[in-house]
Parts: C-alpha cells; sequence; structure tokens
DNA sequence: AACTATTAATAACA
DNA sequence: TTGTTATTAATAGTT
C-alpha cells in the first residue's frame, strides 16, 4: 500500500474497486508464482473476477487441472483435516492487529496531551478540570520536556548556529513549528501578555520531578 | 524480499525452503483475504504444502467449497475460456524484464564510460585504444558534461557560497565527490603536473559538438 | 520466533 | 488507461 494506509473493507467506488482488483490480482498470482517455484510446490487458486472476465484460474489450464485432480482424489477426511487452517491464520492476523491497537493507543494519548498543553498556552487557560492524576502528570511531563526542547533552541540561536534541529518526538517539534508558521516567529502570547520563559542552564534535571516512565515514556 | 534480492528458483536448502514457505504462505493468504474483502469477490486457493501439513486451502471449509462448487457449476466451456490468462500475466512479466535489461545496460554502459574517463585522469593514461567511435563519442561527451559541472562549482565557490549542490547524474558527482574524500581537496593531478582548468562563461556551449542524444542522453 | 535492512507492492496522482 | 511516485507491506538473512 501507499500514499496511504488503506482500510481493508469494500471499496464502494466502481472504478475505483475495478482498479484496486485488478492491480491486487495480478500481484497474487505473482506471488503465487514465486510460491511455487521458490518451494517447489503444487497449489492453485480460483478468482471469480466481476470486472470484465467472469473467471480467473491459476495456473494455466493444465497445471490447474492437475492440481484440482489431485486435490479430489484425497480422502475425504484429508480434505476437512486442513482446511481450518484459516483460522490459525486469523487468529495470528487478530493479534497483531490487538497490537498495532494499543501502540496507536498511546500514541494518540500523547497527542492529546501534547494538544491539551498547546491549547492551553494560546487561550490562556488552565487545563480542563476533569483531567486525573495521571494525565495531569504526563501533561507536567510533557510541560517540563518541551521547556528544555525550547531552552536548548534559545543557547542555539544565541550561538549563532543557524540550523537548529529537532530536539526529540518529531510531533512535539511539529506542533511547535507550526506555531512558527503562522506569522515567521514563535508567539507565546496570551491576550495582550507574554509569557516570560524562565533560563536555565543545560544541566537543569528539574525533569525528573515530573518523569513518569510508567505512564509517559 | 530484503537483506537480498533473491534468486527466483527452487530453493534447494530444505530448511530455508520451509522457512521461505511458511513465510510467503502466509503472506499470499493474506493477499487473498485482502483481495476478497476490498473488491468483495469470491476466490480459493489449494496449496499443497510438503512440510508437515499435507494440505492447505483458503478459505475455511464452507467458503472453499461454496467457490469450488460455483466453479465445478459453470458449463465447461467457461471453465476454460479464462484459464489460459497465466499467459498473459507471463507475458506481461518477461515484457516489463525485458525494460528492467535495457535500463540496466544503459546504466551500467553510462557508468563504465565514466570509470574511464576517471582512471584516464588518475593513472593519466589515454583512453584504452579498443574503444569504437560510439563510445568515444560518449567518452567526450562525458567530459564535456564533467568540465560544465566543474565549471559551475567554481563559479559557485568563487562566489562564497558555502553550499554546492550537484547539478546533474547523481553518479557523476559521486565519483567527482569521492574524490575528494581522500585528502579533502579535488585532484586533477598526473604525476607530478596539475591539470589547468580552462575558464569558460556560464554560457559556454561547445557541449553541443560532442553531445550525441541518440547514444547518450 | 523475533528483528531489521532491504526489496516489493501498491494508493494516489498525473 | 498507462505510468510514476511516495508510502506501506512483505520478507531474506540474521540472531
Amino acid at each position: 500500500m501507499t500514499r496511504k494506509k488503506v482500510k481493508l473493507a469494500y471499496i464502494t467506488n466502481d472504478a475505483a474497486r475495478k482498479a484496486t482488483f485488478k492491480k491486487r490480482k495480478k500481484g497474487l498470482l505473482k506471488k503465487l508464482t514465486e510460491l511455487t517455484t521458490l518451494c517447489g510446490i503444487e497449489a492453485c487458486a480460483i478468482i471469480f473476477s466481476p470486472f470484465g472476465s467472469q473467471l480467473d484460474l491459476w495456473p494455466s489450464t493444465l497445471g490447474f487441472q492437475r492440481v484440482l485432480s489431485k486435490f479430489k482424489s484425497l480422502p475425504e477426511m484429508e480434505k476437512c483435516k486442513k482446511m481450518v487452517n484459516q483460522e490459525t491464520f486469523l487468529h495470528d492476523r487478530i493479534a497483531k492487529a490487538a497490537d498495532q491497537l494499543k501502540k496507536l493507543q498511546r500514541e494518540n494519548r500523547e497527542k492529546e496531551i501534547a494538544r491539551l498543553m498547546f491549547q492551553s498556552l494560546v487561550v490562556g487557560a488552565a487545563p480542563p478540570p476533569d483531567l486525573n492524576v495521571i494525565e495531569l502528570n504526563d501533561l507536567g511531563w510533557l510541560v517540563d520536556q518541551t521547556m528544555v526542547d525550547i531552552n536548548k533552541r534559545m543557547g542555539l540561536l544565541t550561538a549563532k548556529q543557524p540550523r537548529v534541529e529537532a530536539v526529540e518526538p518529531s510531533w512535539l517539534m511539529e506542533m511547535v513549528n507550526q506555531e512558527v508558521d503562522d506569522d515567521d516567529q514563535m508567539r507565546f502570547n496570551i491576550g495582550d501578555d507574554v509569557i516570560q520563559l524562565p533560563s536555565f542552564g543545560e544541566n537543569d534535571n528539574r525533569g525528573a520531578f515530573w518523569s513518569n516512565n510508567a505512564f509517559f515514556p
């Protein structure tokens, strides 16, 4: 896949579905060719194509019939024994999907906390009162990290080094830089006031107070 | 594939073949699942597995039997009509491979000529006498292009612009820069002599004399 | 069985 | 439609 992670669901747009079908059928048959060649096995596929031709078979006539015959000649029990292999296959995929979900939930959590912080900065409001202790703790960690980053950037800018690289969490610097984009200058003003950034040394380690790896590594 | 481009041929090593079979069968069935889901079609596969289980079917019992029944219920002519689709498929692949070959041959040719030029520079020898007219023509074209590039670079360096971007053929500048790597300075010396680079203006177009798009675009 | 560097597949676009 | 490109997915070799 590309340009975008595709959602695994029926494609409703006819043209798009047809295009995808053509591409993926081709890719699938290539894979099947490779599997049989690399591993010296026999395999076949039947695909009912709704676009144009009604049916696609692989491999060509003789090869397909040979495989099908071989299958039909197996005792009935053998035929059924392995048919549920798909179950194992799906179990695998479900486990993998669960892992992905967990990962994404954590990412979303981090982003939401970051969003809260920046919203508070710009609007000048305190964090919403419905945060629990853990969330407040995370928010504190993020504020602290951001302060460290900002001070590093200030140090670099003062030293007249023209290129400042983002230090860490890429999405964090993205958010910071987003503020810069608007008028080519960082803004930390709330209403008419300007936030005064305290300046620490490089070895400032108050971050330890807020950091809590159990919740927000 | 990864770590290495795999050669599409039977894997003789038993363990490797088994490992590849497991991985690729899994991948193939995933692809088949996606194809049926995304495009809302019916399909099935039979794979004879020589490792452990004797047979893999997809999808599970009922789904597979439904597809197979549908296939068997088709009139004989329909069954055969599309069975040679694999032919089209292979034709496609052959054509593609031929294109790739052509492209790679051209790339190799360019690189070989470039190598010759730099070898001549460093060793101080004339180009090998076994070049034909076309190859000499190409070599001339490359020498000319390189001179243009060098002069552009000199112009930029003189103007005190710190960053000099490669102008074209990336592999060309790679070779040029390779020379720089050795002692952090460009070398055009042959033995104890130093090649005197003539300086042209930016609009120098003597390249037209050597350029020959028919052979070396 | 898990990892990761690399190749292959392909979604969106031209 | 066919081709190109940016991106994700598959996987070869390794541990």
